[in-house]
DNA sequence: CTTGGCACTCTATTACATTGAGTGCTATCC
DNA sequence: GGATAGCACTCAATGTAATAGAGTGCCAAG
């Protein structure tokens, strides 16, 4: 990119930040009052044409001023941030949140949570996909005839129950047994190493296999089938503040917008994306490449347990938001949850954004 | 209720009818051409002055044709529907798909979805309450040193669990002798019982009580302590239909509403109060009593299993809905639905993947 | 390079006239 | 006496024109 001289950046800088505090197109004199630089209305002008002439700011009609493009706000969180000092309160309220929850599925909800609480947009969070968790027990009970109600426990302390339609009857004993036997062999094996094994097991010729395994296999088989993120995995919280967000009256916006929230689907590959990244990450508007993102900003940082990234928590709102203010917010949380989740405290180190 | 005469009836009926479709006030002169009853505009204007002056209908200014009231709706509601045909295909749609589910929660899901994707508008249910569930078996594993993860299975195949922080560390031999001795005790109670029984345990003297004992009641205790409906309790899907129902484009009145699906403390308490009521409950705009609900109508129907209401599903939409299509939807979604519930047939056992 | 001046553009607002749908009232008809 | 045609009236919606104001682009002077 074309260097642009302090002087324009600084005006840019001022300029965004002035039209994400009032969301009205920015003329020059406006803006040669507000930055400090002591420069003419006519001067600013000229730098404001320049700006233009970059992409990075542009005007509704030829007598408005100007509002920053999505190549601005790029520009804008790249290089000219100047990271806004965290609100104290709103730190705490977040910290004493995750640190009065017990079960780490609520941890996780309420990191998604007190984002929208804080933020004022919606809060969204990956929660970590049972991949990597490890295998503590597995439980079958019959339900009627042909349905048998499988339970799985990871020692992350999540269960999961899905209930299995089954070709033939099976009995108390017999499911006990397949249990016990599931939970001897695999027991402390991560949810990856079960489904590796199951898929091999099951193309064994079967007449070998004993008759409890074969049960253990068949059941537990059904039971790992598909796997893969899905739905659950995104947990969103704060959908309706969205709705009173002035940038996003329009009705067809916001239908797409929701549409989205149920399938979830973008936002699982958006969400899972940024978990791959250092750092935090920020798609404004169309760069993330979702239809129903365009108008919207998603700020994500990554979290971890035990050092390793494990998902992502983050925010979403429109593409007008005060990410000097909205991005530390969304790293102190990761960085809070991961301490929640480790059982760690807080490390005080900043981190760049992307 | 003043007696209207039968020419008024039909007229009031083809009002509402028009004005549900067309969404605009009704004039004399369309409505005199759509009624069959051969008048002059001006006859109908009489009747239309009488129908308002009992405030059955309004007009919004002097020069406008007239539109239904919230009593206009009731009245016509209450007398003057002709209930539709069911569609056939909408019948078959929803049928297939509570009877392709075998898991129940997602037969209940199932319901509310399908209510959604026919009306389009918002389906919601209330799921059944556990009170009446019989107990099957509780498990109680040990997380980390002061954390206990309770999982509750009961007989319709419903799982529960939940983090319960604890005053001391308990081995594992002593949570699975605790459960093994709840499971024992309780065996096929309801959870009703369970909860009665729990709370005469607690205050019993616990110096008297053996150790195991002692464990599993205050385990279980805390499991069970606070119950009640919950939020849980009211599933809601198709929320985002009502994004573009004209009559709702009000940013505000979409907001009260979302909030209110947020909490769904309201949705419960209608829900609830449709329970206990014989046969399909209609709320009508404010008549339901919550303000977030004042601009739209709920039609909701209990539905039973084995013979007993347990919950009901139902349609949230605007007040100017098609009463005459969504009631008889409503009423067969109701009706399959206890239908998968109770007399469960013998599903195809075919899985639906994910 | 900066700045003041100036003509120009475009939106938003206001005022005013016009149109058309629909009403209420009354005199008339069967 | 109920139904109807006729008519004056009301009111939202639409269109037109004028005006004000914010802001720009450009040029010439500092």
């Amino acid at each position: 990119m074309t260097e642009l001289g302090e002087r324009a950046e600084t005006l840019l800088k001022a300029l965004i930040e002035l039209y994400i505090i009032e969301g009205q197109p920015v003329g020059s004199r406006t803006l040669a009052r507000h930055a400090d630089l002591n420069l003419s209305p006519a001067t600013v002008r000229n730098v404001m044409s320049d700006l233009e002439e970059l992409g990075l700011i542009q005007a509704p009609h030829t007598s408005a001023g100007r509002i920053p493009t999505q190549l601005g706000y790029r520009f804008f969180v790249d290089s000219l941030l100047t990271i806004k000092p965290l609100n104290v309160e709103a730190v705490e309220s977040i910290q004493s949140r995750l640190s009065t929850e017990s079960d780490p599925k609520m941890i996780l909800a309420g990191a998604s949570e007190m984002l929208s609480k804080v933020t004022h947009f919606a809060g969204l969070i990956l929660i970590p996909g049972q991949e990597n968790a490890r295998f503590r027990q597995i439980e079958f009970l019959s339900l009627s005839d042909v349905r048998v109600l499988t339970i799985l426990i990871t020692d992350d302390g999540r269960v999961q129950n899905r209930v299995i339609p089954t070709d033939r009857e099976y009995s108390e004993a017999e499911l006990t047994q397949a249990a016990n036997y599931f939970n001897e062999v695999y027991n402390g094996s991560s949810l990856a190493q079960v489904r590796r094994a199951l898929l091999g097991e099951m193309k064994t010729d079967s007449d070998k296999m004993h008759n409890i395994m074969k049960t253990a296999v068949t059941m537990a088989g059904k039971f790992f089938d598909e796997e893969e993120r899905e739905k659950d995995d995104v947990v969103l919280s704060g959908e309706e503040n969205l709705l009173n967000i002035p940038d996003l009256c329009q009705i067809d916006t916001l239908q797409k917008l929701f549409d989205a929230f149920k399938t979830k689907q973008d936002l699982l590959d958006l969400l899972d994306r940024s978990m791959r990244v250092n750092g935090i990450s920020i798609f404004i508007g169309e760069e993330s490449g979702y239809r129903a993102l365009d108008d919207v900003s998603v700020v994500a940082a990554p979290y971890e347990t035990d050092g390793s990234v494990v998902g992502t928590v983050g925010v979403i709102g429109p593409t007008r938001m005060d990410y000097e203010e909205v991005i530390p917010v969304v790293d102190v949380t990761a960085r809070l949850l991961s301490g929640a989740l480790s059982g760690r405290e807080l490390s005080d180190g900043s981190r760049k954004p992307r």
